[in-house]
DNA sequence: ACCCAGGAAATTC
DNA sequence: GAATTTCATGGG
């Protein structure tokens, strides 16, 4: 058993239930005392917040309490970026703007890994919410390494790309299927290198990333975000197209600016708990 | 039975 | 090229 502790700025703050149960992660699961469960980098952890200090606890004795683990853990979190002024920025370019940030202050944008990312917005298309989760769970219970707790690694591109279609069948992710073996292949092949694309300009990043099947240009914006930290992506889904119209008529993503995806991720969650503001 | 879901590909116009 | 239909699956 091995903790971190990592205390965050003084005008910061994170709140975990905001932050991965806000759509843009499917595998984290509350734990009747209100910490949280989860699977990154291989690492199975329980995380909890005491005050404005983030906590991460591993049952693993091999989890070594290090300052690299402990790098590892504040750039997944992104302690490294102060959302207090990012906010405060945010909140002056429109009022429902501010509403939507002040509505969960503590949520921030995860740096998951890419091809974690990719799978699971693959999956997430033309889908809801709860089932993409089930769906990405039976993933990796499926295809993972059991790390102990009833909890799995997420599969790696390499083991995915030699299975089949019916190997996938007990996914009941329907046609999905087809799309994370070709996207397994040609990563494995080298065809498609996320750490690349990661660093690309933004519209070759996009390109590249839709080569993969299934993957358009809304997916592609999800990868880039929530896998590759390019903060500038406003993924628009049907929420969002809907929160656009409804709450930002004369407003387009790139009114934004630089963090556009932050505030796109405030607005999905603020739009998905109050739906009655679209409901005419 | 019908409609929707953090869309994209295939087909048709 | 833009608009529409289809795709597999589970839930409401």
């Amino acid at each position: 058993m091995s903790e971190i502790r990592i205390k965050l700025a003084e005008n910061d703050e994170l709140n975990l239930r905001e932050t991965l149960d806000c759509g843009q992660s499917f595998r984290w699961t509350e734990n009747a005392d209100g910490t949280f469960s989860g699977v990154a980098f291989g690492q199975y952890v329980i995380a909890s917040m005491e005050n404005n200090t983030l906590i991460i606890n591993s049952l693993k004795e091999n989890n070594e309490v290090n300052e690299k683990n402990e790098r590892l853990w504040a750039y997944y979190f992104d302690l490294n970026l102060n959302y207090g002024d990012i906010k405060e920025n945010l909140s002056c370019i429109h009022p429902i703007m501010k509403n939507a940030a002040e509505f969960a202050p503590g949520i921030r944008i995860l740096n998951q890994e890419p091809w974690e990312a990719l799978c699971s917005f693959i999956i997430s298309q033309n889908n809801n919410i709860k089932r993409i989760k089930g769906i990405v769970n039976r993933f990796c219970t499926n295809f993972g390494d059991d790390l102990g707790e009833n909890l799995y690694s997420f599969p790696t591109a390499k083991k995915i790309s030699a299975l089949s279609e019916s190997d996938l069948s007990v996914l009941g992710a329907g046609y999905r299927s087809e799309y994370l073996i070709d996207a397994a292949q040609k990563t494995v092949t080298g065809e498609l290198n996320l750490k690349e694309i990661k660093a690309m300009p933004i519209a070759e990043a996009r390109q590249e990333l839709q080569k993969v099947k299934g993957i358009g240009p809304k997916v592609a914006d999800c990868v880039l975000l929530y896998g590759m930290h390019r903060l500038e992506c406003f993924p628009m889904d049907v929420w969002m197209k809907r929160a656009m119209a409804t709450l930002f008529p004369s407003m387009s993503p790139e009114d934004f600016g630089e963090y556009a995806g932050i505030a796109q991720q405030y607005i999905f969650h603020y739009s998905r708990m109050n739906t009655e503001m679209f409901e005419s």
